[in-house]
DNA sequence: ACCGATCCATGAGCATAATTCATAGAAGGA
DNA sequence: TCCTTCTATGAATTATGCTCATGGATCGGT
């Protein structure tokens, strides 16, 4: 036992990505030779081959399909470790990584940052927004430290609390008939042009607590990434959208947009923070999380 | 880069359970000395100590608590793609792995088993039910390729589909009082004990899908592993549980025990199917699915 | 069909890295 | 204090991985 070593995923890894052994061996700075007889050894010893020569390009085997899966999952963590422990020797606590799953949970976090660097003026902070094997896998594999998002799971060896409430309106342009509504009823969104983020419909608030539920769809769904894009789309009357409310205050000064409650009981959602079991309590999740509760008061 | 190899993490992980460098080598089967001048190599290439000398004990720095952390996440991937790698190449498929996190899920799976079997000769299969971060954790993790569980989580690079429908029921003994009731409604149960798996409240239907919107707690609740001994109890009149329809009917040969519907409406719940994406479409998850949809009509 | 280019496999030899051996120093227990 | 037990370290040895050289196979171009 203990045949299996890191080389090995790294030449699997390399040959699916460079399509040859020769190829792999030039990216890892080694010779083909090399790869060969490494990979010939392991094939011996576990018994299995990796892959079988089709005509002169290799094709993997179930097996090889196996260990190349493995080794992309693997391989990116085992560098993120590297990586985190060069950190920590150069500076000394390490880098606290957050990810973040939604725009909104991206601009609450905006405004907590400056009072965590204030608070941990050694600390680095690196934030993420796009994984792999989505946020959560992320947290799983260590390759962030804390999560925000708007969708908790409550798992073992997962540990989700809330650290906002904010209410989702409805948000329009200055000549929008809904500009002087107390708040709109789902019906009337089935003839407006609805822009949300590029995200599925099931993860959108509007959609799964308000829309969704009362049987209607707007009469266009339009996708947009960049919110100044989407709030310019809105003040020129285009459509309408949805956002927090306090984030439609924030965008209020740049973009003439008003925020308009979502039903007469309004939706209201909760932003949480996700630690691996037992992490929130290590010093900077702890200031972290301290920081959010102020915050909510 | 590159320098972090897979013995480094075996002699941390080692340190950790033998609480020395001395009974860590003995356990690699490797020399004190060995352990030390790796460590010293790695140490001084990352540029970080991993431990600190307090006496002549060995204390992790955080640097090598999470280096430890790390290696107890890893390494366990690590020997169980070593162990499927083997597997491919004794048989030729390699053993597919279920994990349940339910006792219905599990009950479930038995009744499609022997049809697996049947269409799979030569596949080999193993059932979980306890995992280090949870069912979620190991089907990322890939120590399982197929969860069977009540709650499904819908994020990116899993996905889920449901497999069963089932009504969940109050089991009563032959001498109850409920024997004759076409349903029970929940202020019912306040003056029951209450007999349950020992899990999280959160995650037992009867509570979350009865009790709980009611705002009934059960005069006692107590938790018990075996399902036998739970028909047991409630054969004897020492209290009332709740399990699937399908599962009382069928225990009902071994025990006088009778299932009565939740409320007048019933409570029904699914258990679902995850896997990681993609893989559902592999040839076993086909088939078990297809397995499943079969059963369902 | 041939020839050249390209790719992988393999054996031999070598260089480097890993491991052991031997030993010293530090710390704790009797 | 002495004895035991632990880790660190330098030198010697062993083992392993790597390169080099080469052969066989395949594909594309002419």
């Amino acid at each position: 036992m203990g045949e299996l070593e890191r080389i090995h995923l790294e030449i699997v890894r390399a040959v699916h990505e460079k399509g040859s052994l020769t190829a792999a061996a030039e990216a890892l700075h080694l010779t083909q030779s090399a790869l060969s007889h490494s990979i010939k050894k392991l094939e011996t010893l576990l018994g299995v081959s990796l892959w079988h020569r089709d005509g002169r390009a290799l094709k993997f085997t179930e097996a090889g399909a196996w260990l190349l899966a493995s080794a992309q999952r693997l391989l990116p963590s085992w560098e993120q470790l590297e990586e985190r422990l060069t950190e920590f020797g150069r500076g000394e606590r390490g880098t606290f990584k957050i990810g973040t799953e939604c725009h909104p949970c991206y601009k609450w976090l905006l405004k907590i940052t400056p009072d965590f660097l204030r608070e941990w003026p050694e600390a680095d902070l690196d934030v993420r927004q796009k994984f792999q094997f989505g946020g959560l896998g992320a947290l799983f594999q260590r390759e962030i430290d804390l999560l925000l998002t708007p969708d908790p799971v409550f798992k073992h060896g997962l540990s989700f609390q809330a650290v906002v409430d904010y209410e989702a309106v409805a948000v329009v342009g200055p000549e929008h008939p809904w500009q002087r509504l107390e708040y709109v009823e789902p019906l009337q969104f089935a003839r407006e042009v609805l822009y949300t983020y590029p995200v599925d419909t099931d993860r959108l608030d509007i959609f799964t607590g308000f829309l969704t539920p009362a049987g209607i769809r707007p009469r266009r769904h339009q996708l947009v990434e960049a919110t100044e894009i989407l709030l310019q789309l809105i003040a020129d009357g285009r459509g309408v959208g949805t956002l927090p409310r306090w984030l439609v205050d924030e965008y209020a000064r740049e973009f003439p947009v008003k925020g308009v409650r979502l039903g007469e009981q309004g939706v209201f959602k909760q932003i949480y923070a996700g630690f691996r079991e037992g992490e929130q309590n290590l010093p900077y999740g702890q200031t972290f999380l301290e920081l959010a509760k102020r915050r909510l008061r």
